[in-house]
DNA sequence: GCGCCATGAGGTACG
DNA sequence: CTCATGGCGC
């Protein structure tokens, strides 16, 4: 084989680190070779929970570079979150002994970056600041209040929603008035031209708008898509389900010259439809590249086998996309218990006793092996006061994002605005905080135009000053603990300036780089905790040890998602996802009354426990195969 | 310009 | 119940 050959010969100084591919591609399983060495041509994985897909993804491109297929720069491989990609380069970085490096990149950082730099060709000034969520219903807020709209009805968040997801369907501002129906989407077709008109004014443009632009300059100038075309000759996507119309487009347009394009998804883990994605994308692509080649990924390194079947029993309740049976060769030693409660204190005690007399039973467990999932953050408040009461830590996952905060926002505006001043919406919220504040802000930036800060200082030199100037951290009390926390994300502002000393560089790293915040809970047990997040947050995670819980109708599935079958399917799938995060042991809990938003009701057990394997509902007690339960 | 109270809504979430 | 928001009074 010429791979022993081509080994040798480059990147091998580090003998510790340089990529193998011999090595490398005897760890692999023979599906996950196959779909390694099949590198020409379109081609798409099917990638079950487990199955070693970022490894496969890793080692394609490793290989690609080490066959000499192409070099490293001329690789892109997408991925959904930053995370994802960090992580990604990362492992991949570790094995080349070189400068160049594949582009490993979300669709929107990679979007952002070439319209800073063609984007000019459609008009778009490469300074334009990227809008956030608050932004935009700041924006809509204001576009309402403009066309003298009455903001109960117009409600900024359902007109936003309506906007972002006729933009995730590609329609613009001057044709969604035909397909308005009903007199809410008839005002939002009033107010959506209004919206993307001020979005040009203040030279901004939204997170949908940085996919939906590029795919305006890559249809109107040649030149520039062609530039991509050529720069990338190898694409990886990963996460293929979660596309929406928009990315399958951008994905389409890219390859669409040298064909080499590698998708990777799975069906059963599309859980994202509500922000667009839509996992039919992974069957489009079959017909807009029907010489494509497919793979599968069966193999599963994570879970035991009854999990496994547990997972498949739930999931193939579902019918509208084709299902993957995964197997595994690991032990089965393995709980699988459904654990009906009184109400979810109760619950959350059963978790509290379950998890003692675990890490009784076996020492090499600790707390981080195991997590609690939930479908709503709501759910946590009572784990986390019966967690709390019994002393055992835990971490909580979610909640306000670092960014999102008000205080790191406020920063972040006065920044901004000096950046580009036609942003009226940071200008709005700037003045919000002070008309003192305001006019002394104004006179550091006086100085920042007339002599050039933004060349001449950095950013960190630019914060402090605002800060100095208009007296920002003196808003906060430095006794009052809420208003401490405030101060500490300021200074984690202040070192990620320090990082980043060329302002435009800082402002576009913000606002596309989502930054790993930890709750106080977290701060204050570092080590060992148990995890408590929602089933989306685990997405991509693994642990010894999982607690579902509120299995129970109306909350798993939600109640929201009961009128439409495609919308329980997405809640199947959501728990399909759930399951198969455990990699030993699995719990599944309802509670027969329970107490939400003040209001205490009796509950239903969820379908999703109706449909897992007979043999465990009987070992737990819960056989009602009569067939089919009253509320369905 | 700040703070209080009434009101209303309440899913999941990446960039 | 809890949190965010907006209007209004001081």
């Amino acid at each position: 084989m010429d791979i022993l050959n081509k080994s040798g010969t480059s990147n091998s100084k580090n003998a510790k680190t340089a990529y193998k591919a011999y090595d490398a591609l005897d760890k692999l399983n023979s599906e996950q070779k196959e779909a390694v060495l099949n590198t020409e041509g379109p081609m798409i994985i099917l990638a079950g929970a487990g199955s070693g897909k970022t490894r496969v993804l890793i080692h394609k491109v490793l290989y690609l570079i080490n066959e000499e297929k192409c070099r490293a720069d001329e690789i892109l491989m997408v991925t959904f979150s930053n995370k994802a990609a960090g992580e990604m380069k990362g492992r991949i970085e570790k094995y080349l002994n070189s400068d160049n490096l594949p582009t490993v990149s979300t669709f929107h950082s990679l979007c952002a970056r070439i319209l800073r730099r063609h984007g000019v060709n459609i008009g778009i000034d490469h300074n334009f600041v990227i809008y956030d969520t608050q932004d935009q219903l700041s924006t809509v807020k204001e576009c309402v209040s403009l066309l003298d709209l009455d903001p109960k009805q117009a409600r900024p968040k359902a007109v936003l929603e309506i906007i972002s997801s006729a933009k995730n369907q590609m329609i613009d501002e001057k044709t969604y008035k035909e397909y308005a129906k009903g007199y809410f989407q008839e005002m939002v077709a009033s107010i959506y031209p209004v919206y993307q008109g001020m979005l040009e004014e203040h030279n901004a443009l939204d997170f949908d708008d940085l996919l939906l632009k590029t795919l305006e300059l890559f249809r109107t100038h040649k030149n520039s898509l062609e530039y991509y075309q050529n720069k990338f000759r190898y694409i990886l996507v990963d996460e293929y389900q979660d596309t929406n119309h928009a990315q399958y487009e951008l994905t389409k347009y890219l390859s669409q010259k040298n064909k080499n394009i590698c998708i990777v998804g799975d069906f059963s883990q599309s859980i994202y439809s509500f922000r667009g994605a839509d996992f039919r994308n992974l069957e489009k692509f079959k017909r807009d590249f029907p010489d494509s080649k497919a793979f599968n990924l069966s193999q599963n390194y994570r879970s035991t086998q009854s999990i496994l079947n547990a997972a498949y029993s739930v999931i193939s309740n579902n019918s509208l996309h084709p299902i993957l049976k995964l197997w595994t060769d690991n032990e089965s030693v393995s709980d699988l218990v459904i654990h009906e409660a009184d109400d979810q204190h109760r619950e959350a005690e059963f978790i509290i006793e379950k998890v003692k007399k675990l890490m009784n039973n076996d020492p090499s467990l600790t707390l981080s092996d195991i997590a609690v999932l939930y479908r709503m953050n709501a759910q946590s408040r009572t784990l986390e006061e019966i967690l709390l009461h019994h002393s055992i830590p835990y971490k909580l996952i979610g909640g306000v994002r670092f960014y999102d905060r008000r205080e790191v926002k406020d920063v972040l505006s006065y920044l901004s605005y000096l950046s580009n001043a036609k942003d009226k919406i940071a200008k709005k919220r700037l003045e919000k905080l002070g008309k003192r504040r305001f006019k002394d802000f104004e006179e550091y930036k006086k100085d920042f135009d007339e002599k050039n800060y933004i060349e001449n200082k950095s950013t960190i030199e630019i914060l402090d000053g605002v800060l100095k100037k208009t007296k920002y951290l003196e808003k906060y009390d430095e006794k009052d603990t809420e208003d401490m926390g405030r101060l500490e994300n300021i200074k984690e502002l202040r070192s990620v300036a320090i990082e980043f000393p060329e302002l435009i560089q800082f402002l576009e790293n913000v606002s596309l780089v989502e930054q790993e915040y930890l709750p106080d809970q977290t701060m204050e047990f570092p080590d060992d905790a148990i995890t408590l997040m929602t089933m989306h947050a685990a997405k991509g995670l693994e642990f010894r040890v999982v607690f579902m819980v509120g299995m129970e109708e109306g909350i798993f599935p939600h109640s929201q998602s009961l009128f439409s079958i495609a919308d329980v399917e997405e809640e199947r799938r959501l728990c399909y996802v759930g399951i198969t995060r455990a990699k030993e042991h699995i719990y599944f809990t309802f509670a027969r009354e329970r107490t939400i938003f003040g209001q205490r009701a009796n509950s239903t057990p969820s379908r999703f426990i109706f449909e897992l394997p007979e043999e465990i509902r009987e070992l737990n007690g819960i056989a009602y195969d009569a067939g089919a339960p009253d509320f369905l």
